[in-house]
DNA sequence: TTGCATCCGGTACCCCGGTACAGGCTTACG
DNA sequence: CGTAAGCCTGTACCGGGGTACCGGATGCAA
């Protein structure tokens, strides 16, 4: 099965205890025969998880998937939509503050001596100049 | 110290061991004493980590920043800040492809209905239209 | 001097998504 | 029937950035 779905046979078991996988019917020597369709439902979670949902979102989206027909997809595909924006936003001030840094070239963290270095504002430093400013 | 500074206790112990800071003096009774600035240079870890570089990371920009007047700075600044473009990259192509779910009105992982539903392809499942279209 | 807050070192635990290893059992092939 | 490959459970570990708890020692003020 792991072999297959090209997955490591710890993650398998790993993905069983999360409760991504239901428990499989087991043979007499107690090894686990998979259902057909197990490796299209892998292939699934793994789609999932590159869409960004966590190992328990994917279980609660199966999950709900399963019972009711659920508009549920639409909303959490919203949602998690939402808080990529979030982090999109995040990364892109970092970004701009890294661009500062650049241009002003700033050569040390802790003594810079650019003119307008960004790191001061940065620390949320009581200095001089911030002060006079307002 | 660590009040001063907004960070718990067992964090400076922590940034101690991971050669954030260096040992400090101690008292007879073998309390650690900081000098002077420990707490700008904590601001300084902080804003460093806020600009998307690891506790390693840090170290080795205050070590290099310390003896050389290097342009390390800058450079790994430049550096970063690629990896943060590659990081919003994908996360861009992520929320494009949560939105095409959204559009395409899916409502389940695993038997969605939608038309257009772009969940196939995301799985990489060799389907009969897959194989049609080329 | 006494009391209490705080620090000390050491160790263990958290989240997340896995991965590895040990020691033993089963299964398939020849 | 023998043997090797593969599975079984249970437990421990990775990295990153901390946090918590323990028993004991210290520091400072009244």
């Amino acid at each position: 099965m792991a072999e297959r779905a090209g997955l490591n046979v710890q993650t398998l078991r790993y993905y069983e205890r999360r409760g991504l996988l239901a428990e499989p019917a087991r043979s007499n020597g107690g090894h686990r025969l998979y259902p057909d369709g197990t490796v299209a439902l892998l292939r699934v979670i793994k789609a999932a998880q590159r869409l960004g949902f966590s190992l328990d979102e994917v279980a609660g989206l199966l999950d709900g998937g399963h019972r009711r027909p659920a508009p549920d997809l639409r909303q959490r595909a919203a949602g998690k939509m939402a808080e990529i924006d979030r982090r999109i936003a995040e990364l892109a001030a970092v970004r701009a503050t890294l661009a500062e840094v650049i241009e002003a070239r700033c050569d040390s963290l802790t003594d810079c001596t650019g003119a307008g270095c960004p790191l001061p504002d940065l620390t949320g430093e009581p200095s001089a100049t911030t002060e006079a400013t307002r």
